[in-house]
Formats: C-alpha cells, sequence, structure tokens
DNA sequence: GGCCAGGAGGCCT
DNA sequence: AGGCCTCATGGC
C-alpha cells in the first residue's frame, strides 16, 4: 500500500517513545539499526526496505480502513479527515512491555525522559548519543536502586519482573487476544491496559482497544451506549484516532 | 518570574 | 478505596 503517512501522529502521538525529530529528520535506533529518514523519503525507503515497511504495517489496507471507519461514525470521519494517515505501529515486544510499565501514571514527556535514560544507560551505544534499547539481558544488571535513580520511582521493581518474566513472550503469539492480555498480566505492573498496549503496539492485534482513563472519558462522552466492539475489526485504529483527536480538541498535550 | 499543590495515557495491596 | 515516585504543569 503505498499511501500517505501522517509521520508526525504515528511517531509522537503516543505508541513509541524512540524516535527524535530534528530539522525534519526523524531517528530511532530500531533493534540495532540506526534509522533516519526525512518525510519526502520514507516513502521510497519502505518500498527498499521491508524491515522498515513492516515496522510502519505497509502492507495493510489503512486507506480501507480509514474508509470502514468514516462511515461508521460521525466522530471518526471528523478526526481521520484531520489526522489521515496514522499507523499503527509494530514494534518490538520487549520494548513496548518495558515503555508501557514506564507509562503508567506518567506523561509522555517524562516517559520519553525514562526512556532515553534506560537506553543511556543499559543499551549499545549504535553512533555518538543513539543507543539500543537495552535487551532483557543488558537490563538485567539493573537492581531496584539503579532504577529508581534514574527516576522510575515505584515501576523500578516492576521493570525488574518484567526482565525476569520476558520470556513469558514467546507465548503470546499463540493466545488468542485476551488470553494474551491474561499471560501479560502476570508480570508486575501489567494490568489491563498497559497489556492491552502491548497486544496492539507488540503483536500487531490491531483489534485490541486500550481503555485508559481519556478512552473512558471518551466513550462516556461521545459513545454512552457503545463499547469498544463497536469498532472491530479496527479497534487500534479507531482508539489512535479517538484518543488524537479529542485530545488535541478538548485536552492537553 | 517564582512558588506550590494537584495531577499524570494504572496498578497493587 | 488509597497510596505510589517524580516532575512538568497550571494557578496564584
Amino acid at each position: 500500500m503505498s499511501c500517505e503517512i501522517n509521520i508526525e501522529a504515528t511517531l509522537f502521538c503516543g505508541q513509541s517513545f524512540a524516535w527524535t525529530e530534528e530539522g525534519g529528520q526523524y531517528t530511532a535506533v530500531l533493534g540495532d539499526r540506526v534509522v533516519c529518514f526525512d518525510a519526502q523519503s520514507l516513502p521510497s525507503l519502505l518500498k527498499e526496505d521491508k524491515e522498515l515497511a513492516a515496522y510502519f504495517d505497509n502492507d495493510y489496507d489503512y486507506p480501507g480502513a480509514e474508509k470502514y471507519l468514516s462511515l461508521l461514525d460521525p466522530h471518526l470521519e471528523r478526526y481521520i479527515a484531520e489526522y489521515r494517515g496514522l499507523r499503527i505501529l509494530r514494534q518490538d515486544p520487549w520494548e513496548v512491555l518495558v515503555s508501557f510499565i514506564l507509562s503508567q501514571n506518567n506523561s509522555i514527556k517524562r516517559i520519553r525522559g525514562l526512556y532515553r535514560r534506560l537506553n543511556e544507560t543499559y543499551g549499545s551505544e549504535m553512533a555518538p548519543g543513539l543507543y539500543t534499547f537495552p535487551r532483557p539481558e543488558q537490563l538485567a544488571r539493573a537492581d531496584e536502586d539503579a532504577l529508581r535513580a534514574l527516576g522510575l520511582g515505584f515501576r523500578a521493581p516492576y521493570v525488574l519482573d518484567a526482565v525476569d518474566q520476558h520470556r513469558l513472550l514467546e507465548t503470546i503469539e499463540n493466545l488468542d487476544d485476551e488470553l494474551g492480555s491474561l499471560q501479560l498480566q502476570r508480570i508486575a505492573g501489567v494490568g489491563p491496559k498497559v497489556a492491552s498496549c502491548i497486544l496492539l503496539f507488540g503483536f500487531g492485534r490491531r483489534d485490541v482497544f486500550p481503555l485508559d482513563v481519556w478512552m473512558k472519558r471518551i466513550m462516556s462522552n461521545l459513545y454512552p451506549d457503545k463499547d469498544p466492539s463497536f469498532f472491530s475489526p479496527h479497534g487500534g485504529l479507531a482508539q489512535q484516532y479517538l484518543f488524537h483527536g479529542y485530545r488535541d480538541e478538548y485536552g492537553r498535550r
């Protein structure tokens, strides 16, 4: 599918904390690869780079999904018209697990800071100032005090439990959404919301609909008589548009 | 501008 | 139902 991607919304709406933008250049370390592009070069890059194409979920029919959701409901129609091109990134499950443990009771800005300090402290430097997200074995060098010193607070022991149980991620692929969620919730600091983010952003479960305080607010204000199944089979994409659109309209960044 | 409370994209006990 | 680390944020 070659179609327009809303790069800003996709990379900075809170799915991933890996990206930086400077002078029109978007940069991140994906796995152990430094990836850098500008808005103009992305489409051609996706054609020749299968790995990056998979990361951007480039084979999925987004125009079709956008059309479906636009016809489903006027709120979505408006938000999709405004933010068209939002993608659900297919990220590394381990990175998503830890990132979203960090996200609880926290703001995007602070999450980015914690994420960066984890990389700088426990990751590998691929280029000057550019670090990988630490693998479980690397993060295993940490103890609770060290993680608290980085500012993780009460999330520090949760991350350590995630390190201990990281092999559990290998079992998720074979489970359906509901069982996968329950399995993920065996990790400390992972409840229903964090589990749904891991399934959506780390395992490509496109119908999962993370329900955080904002989404609960949106559901009760805009869809008082509906539940997330209303958006099926595009729950995840609907959630992203609603979250992004509603917060831009009524909330803060 | 600086200071200070309450809140932040949940989860645990 | 309350507490939790920490700090960016908004209200004085």
